[in-house]
RNA sequence: GCGCCCGUAGCUCAGUUGGAUAGAGUGUCAGCUUGCGGAGCUGAAAGUCGCAGGUUCGAAUCCUGCCGGGCGCGCCA
């Protein structure tokens, strides 16, 4: 509906250009907007007041003069306004919003999905922890997010799949293994110390317990190695069955390790080489990143012979695009940012067209519990883990807050509010007002009240503004995915069913004015359509974020 | 020192890419119960949009410089 006058605006515009023989500046563009206030009408338009310097007129006359112009083939249009400094305000026929009630009601649960102009195949890989321990809260960010921008990019026609991409050798994980094989030690009642830079956390010591039980002093002697295979075992366990109780499941778990078995990372290093942009010095292998317009030059093999992890980063995302994405997205958090650029403009001297990698940064989470910060870090004991979190507020709410806000902002995620279980907690206001809409429609089905069929829908009984705003407020859901799916920020989508919910709950408290169930049956059936699409809607949203829609609460 | 992100109501944050009187949640205060679910609703108070310049019809939004917070700047991952 927005498209459509956007649309007739253009035409009018041109037209008005044309007329003069001036061209509209560089970056204009007539662009169509909901207006804040229905004094401005349905839809406003500033485009005049961009137009100006180049028509060398006042806004007003311009506007008047695209108002002229203008064409409604289809009279969906009741009055059009030019105002103050030179907008356009659009007032729509009333039945065009009958419209878009008839569209919720058919479309069902599938309303709010669209089909893309190009759809993509996308890779979005998150989470990408390495088994060194359980998932954080700054995981649990990650994830969701992630998770949340791979559902919006399914319900607006693109093709997403999710990815889990980690490595289980190397450094860390030695000393991980090392750590472990401590903790054993001491369960035996010996005395150990853990290595230096060891992990503290407590989880390696249960692991380690149960070792104890399971093979009593047999792994005193013998192979080390399997100190780490135990501990990678048993905490990728525990990743996976926190990405279960959070509703995320990965198409692909992909491990660092395969690069080297099929050569890829080899492969990287010689096209690298070829493209004459590596170099040795120190006995290292150096890539010449400073001719990127980047900050330095990086090492992407150690004297040792080892390769840094730039080296398989950027094997990694050539793979990605041998494997047919159309784009490929990165989730990390701020400690990354830094090095993004140099895997993206190695991967794109591999001739691989780096428009199409993408990385979504998110801050990270401070936890605050009664006032105070929590400083987090897998090493040092001191994180909260998404399992403890869960274990206090549920999935629900845990999905909530993490989408709630925009990714590249911090996160406080206040540990006490979340665990009220009250209306100061958002996420049950929107869930609430489902469940009291459930609670009408199904008082209507006991009453023997039918739904009525979307040709024969009694339109014209819903009157009252309050009504025509939430009509209006619907029709905007698809255009709210769509906006929230390409620019990657799911907030647009929580903050929206809260304006919803909030809406609801404004028009049925006033049960005077316009009660559902009452005494005038096609009155009663008009306003249950309305209601029903609501909830379809507030249903369908929360879906989307992985939230549950109750019936009752 | 250099680079990136951020600074908006007491608190936590939005702000449709430069548009009309800067908005929500929460908190505070005052109200709403013979009423489809009060986990709700109505109203009020609360802002020099970090500071100072600049760009133009118009700036929270763009450019510059400061101030303040976060993160990064290894042959660590």
């Amino acid at each position: 509906m927005r498209e459509q006058l956007q649309k007739l605006l253009q035409e009018a515009t041109a037209n008005v250009l044309l007329a003069e023989g001036a061209t509209a500046p560089e970056d204009f563009s007539v662009v169509v907007v909901p207006s804040k206030t229905p004094d401005h009408g349905d839809f406003a338009c500033s485009a005049p007041l961009g137009l100006a310097k180049v028509l060398k007129a006042p806004p007003l006359a311009i506007a008047q003069r695209i108002v002229d112009q203008l064409q409604d083939p289809d009279g969906i249009l009741r009055k059009v306004e030019v105002v103050k400094p030179g907008f356009i305000n659009l007032f729509l026929v009333a039945d065009q919003w009958h419209a878009v009630l008839k569209r919720v009601l058919e479309e069902g649960e599938n309303y709010g999905c669209s089909v893309a102009a190009q759809p993509e195949r996308v890779m979005v890989e998150f989470v990408s922890a390495n088994p060194t321990g359980p998932l954080t809260i700054g995981h649990g960010r990650n994830a969701i997010l992630g998770d949340v921008i791979a559902r919006l990019l399914e319900v607006t026609g693109h093709e997403p799949v999710r990815e889990y991409y980690f490595n289980n050798a190397g450094r860390q994980m030695r000393v991980l293994g090392e750590s472990l094989q401590a903790r054993y030690e001491q369960a035996l009642g010996r005395d150990a110390a853990l290595p230096e830079d060891g992990y503290q956390g407590e989880y390696l010591v249960e692991i380690a317990r149960a070792i104890a039980e399971e093979h009593g002093e047999n792994w005193l002697e013998g192979d080390e190695d399997r100190f780490k295979k135990a501990a990678e075992t048993a905490i990728f366990a525990d990743i996976r069955a926190t990405l279960d109780r959070l509703g995320i499941v990965f198409d692909v778990y992909y491990n660092e390790n395969t690069l080297y078995e099929e050569g890829r990372v080899e492969a990287a290093l010689e096209d690298l080489r070829a493209a004459g942009l590596v170099y040795e010095d120190d006995g290292a292998v150096w890539l010449r990143s400073k001719n990127f317009g980047l900050e330095r030059d990086r090492v992407l093999v150690k004297s040792s012979g080892e390769a840094t992890y730039l080296l398989p980063d950027i094997a990694y995302h050539r793979e990605k695009f041998r494997r047919k994405f159309d784009r490929v997205i990165d989730l990390l958090g701020p400690d990354h940012i830094e090095q993004f650029p140099y895997v993206k403009a190695a991967t794109g001297a591999l001739g691989i067209d780096v428009e199409r990698m993408e990385l979504v940064v998110y801050q990270w989470v401070n936890l605050r519990s009664g006032g105070e910060l929590v400083k987090m870090s897998t090493r040092k004991a001191s994180f909260v883990t998404v399992d403890e979190v869960l274990d206090d507020v549920g999935p629900d709410v845990f999905r909530y807050f993490m989408i709630d806000r925009r990714a590249d902002t911090h996160l406080d995620f206040d540990l006490d509010l979340a665990k009220e279980r009250s209306d100061r907690n958002p996420v049950y206001k929107i869930q609430y007002a489902h469940a009291r809409l459930c609670s009408i429609i199904r008082k209507a089905q006991d009453q023997g009240l039918t739904l009525p069929l979307a040709s024969a829908f009694p339109y014209a009984r819903l009157e009252s503004p309050e009504e025509a705003e939430l009509v209006k407020r619907m029709g905007r859901f698809p255009e709210i995915l769509q906006r929230a799916a390409a620019q990657r920020e799911p907030q647009e989508v929580t903050r929206y069913l809260m304006e919803l919910a909030t809406m609801f709950h404004t028009y049925v408290t006033d049960a005077q004015r316009h009660r559902v169930l009452s005494e005038d049956e096609e009155l009663s059936r008009a306003r249950l359509g309305l209601v029903s699409a609501v909830r379809t809607t507030l249903a369908n949203g929360l879906r989307m974020l992985g939230i549950t829609a109750p019936e009752r609460m």
